[in-house]
DNA sequence: GATCATATTTTGC
DNA sequence: GCAAAATATGATC
């Protein structure tokens, strides 16, 4: 993060986006904290969580430094409030037009998370499984890349997957923050055997 | 308890 | 463009 590119572009373009792109973006409150929503020209590209909008607004800005950001609270209304709804209290899985870019494997991984149904969790292993069912071992890596690729954060619920063993693996945005959506799904969603 | 195995991504030159 | 390091793990020795 601190070395910049002597080249000026390098592979990781493609990750941040073709070019100078406008996303609009707009936040809101939650009890898991403060969320922003980005949206590109397809869909919703980012879903960010984290204590204050400063620091979601810098958060989106080193993500996307080519971007030019747009806040319209008004344009986002909609998803943000889904977003927000989701966050307190995820009953219901969140029906947004996702703009996943990235590699056709962590499309897959995300897919298949987003498959997830709520309140349950998966390992690593088992949902690598999904994906490639030939070396578990390996492919858990995979897993674990393309969730810590993640840039949606509630869209995508890599909260729900954990280690094969039942406890909580490492989280982009806090484990703390993890372990509390975990919990605030299963007593969303009821305390399931 | 420590080490290796697998696949993919990212960064460096 | 090629090569090496790193990774939110899992299984084995």
């Amino acid at each position: 993060m601190d070395l910049m590119m002597k080249n000026g572009v390098t592979q990781s373009k493609a990750r941040a986006g073709p070019t100078a792109e406008i996303l609009f973006y707009a936040t809101g409150e939650s009890d898991l904290g403060e969320i922003l929503v980005a949206h590109s020209s397809k869909g919703v590209c980012a879903i960010l969580i984290g204590d204050s909008d400063k620091e979601l607004v810098t958060d989106l800005l080193v993500r996307f430094p080519k971007a030019t950001l747009v806040r319209s609270q008004a344009f986002l209304r909609d998803d943000l409030s889904k977003v927000v709804v989701f966050a307190n209290k995820p009953t219901q899985r969140l029906d947004l037009t996702l703009d996943m870019r990235g590699t056709p494997l962590q499309r897959r991984v995300w897919e298949a998370i987003r498959n997830l149904p709520v309140g349950r969790t998966v390992s690593y292993m088992h949902l690598a499984r999904v994906i490639n069912c030939v070396y578990p071992n390996a492919a858990a890596r995979v897993v674990a890349n393309a969730c810590a690729a993640n840039p949606l954060a509630l869209a995508i619920p890599c909260h729900r997957v954990v280690r094969s063993d039942g406890g909580l693996a490492g989280f982009r945005w806090g484990l703390e923050r993890k372990r509390k959506l975990i919990a605030k799904e299963a007593t969303s969603c009821g305390p399931v055997p």
